[in-house]
DNA sequence: CGGCCAACATACTAACTAGTTTGTTTCTTT
DNA sequence: AAAGAAACAAACTAGTTAGTATGTTGGCCG
């Protein structure tokens, strides 16, 4: 791994803000060479082609955003034990800080998704989500094997289901121009987790 | 409008299938002219601009998907008069659409969301979702004036969740590339209208 | 202190890009 | 039959694209 800050990292930072607005087909070598101050040279040495840097880019975007749902998760696994409550708060924690975020959201594997990435990346990017639904599947299947559910439903549906939320509230927020379809879209599954596994949800109805 | 199959047509098909594949960005003119036959000349004759040929399908994009959702509603609305039922039946009716589709499955939108369209063309997106959300929500207020909701939820919030749901399973489908998962969201969704508004929903607890 | 290599910069190339110009056909209209 | 216009085709252009070839720099190591 390169060190923080080098040259290698500064073109992964300024790319992927590039890839996020313009698309990876409309982000070419030599705006991403503009934004960092450097030069064809320092590009290809570090990577052989542009498709390697979309390479790169899922790879790295795999770590850092694992990473940002992994702490808001371990924070919310410290303070409570019920499994429920755990995910129910995290999703709320995530809302929370979609709408502390300034800039338009967005998931790279869905700009990739919408466009025709290398056989290797779009594998690379199937089995990674494949991994996300293996983690949050289990989480749900603690939370039934504790609660059962109202109606009959399979824990990887409502991973897959959480997943596609988050990607739905990023288009439906670029659309809109307005990110917090993000936070709004999140509520809406963690109602539906509600409806679904808390014994006294909608008892008390309607305001 | 153009006679149907006239060239202009033409080369809005072939666009419309290629941008699909590899975004508006990764899909060139000569890509275009190719899979029609045409030229050069053809081609900017009907279309002052690669921009306008992005603008115009937009336009023929609201124009077919809405046709195609509101067949459908209009079908399920000749059948029965419950709002409720009604809408589950269209969504139900819909998943099937989708499973019965073969090629990969997405949304002209959600493709230029990522990426930098005119200015003309995302305020022309926005409006369009705008009155998709304005379409759905008013059905879903026909809906909870007949159904106490168990839970406070806003008939806009809804109808962006509903968008939303379908936009994710389109991403979804086309991470892990299995076209199914746009049916399995749009099943979720059903089942969280159901647990909002069925009176008996989650009655008859787990198999 | 001389050599060596990582980490670039500079200058190129061939292919492709959107867009233009000019020419051609075919149909229609008078 | 002449004129005009709609609907293209062919050839061109200027700029951009990814990628290459070669040159330069600073630091470290024996």
């Amino acid at each position: 791994m390169a060190p923080r800050n080098s040259s290698k990292n500064l073109i992964l930072d300024k790319a992927y803000e590039l890839v996020m607005v313009n698309g990876y087909a409309g982000t070419s070598i030599d705006m991403i060479l503009q934004a960092t101050g450097l030069t064809k040279g320092a590009f290809f040495y570090h990577f052989k082609s542009k498709t390697d840097l979309g390479m790169e880019l899922a790879r790295r975007y795999v770590n850092q955003d694992s990473s940002k749902f992994y702490r808001i998760i371990q924070a919310v696994d410290k303070q409570m034990d019920d499994p429920l409550e755990r995910n129910l708060v995290f999703i709320e924690r995530l809302a929370e800080w979609y709408e502390e975020q300034t800039n338009m959201p967005g998931c790279l594997f869905a700009s990739f998704s919408y466009y025709k990435v290398s056989d290797e990346t779009a594998l690379f990017m199937k089995k990674a989500q494949r991994k996300w639904r293996k983690f949050y599947s289990q989480r749900y299947e603690e939370i039934m094997q504790q609660y059962p559910p109202r109606i009959p439903v399979r824990s990887e549906d409502l991973a897959d289901h959480f997943m596609g939320t988050v990607e739905g509230g990023f288009v439906l927020s670029r659309i809109y121009q307005q990110p917090e379809h993000v936070a709004m879209q999140l509520r809406q599954f963690k109602n539906y987790v509600q409806l679904i596994f808390e014994p006294e949800a909608g008892q008390a109805a309607t305001g």
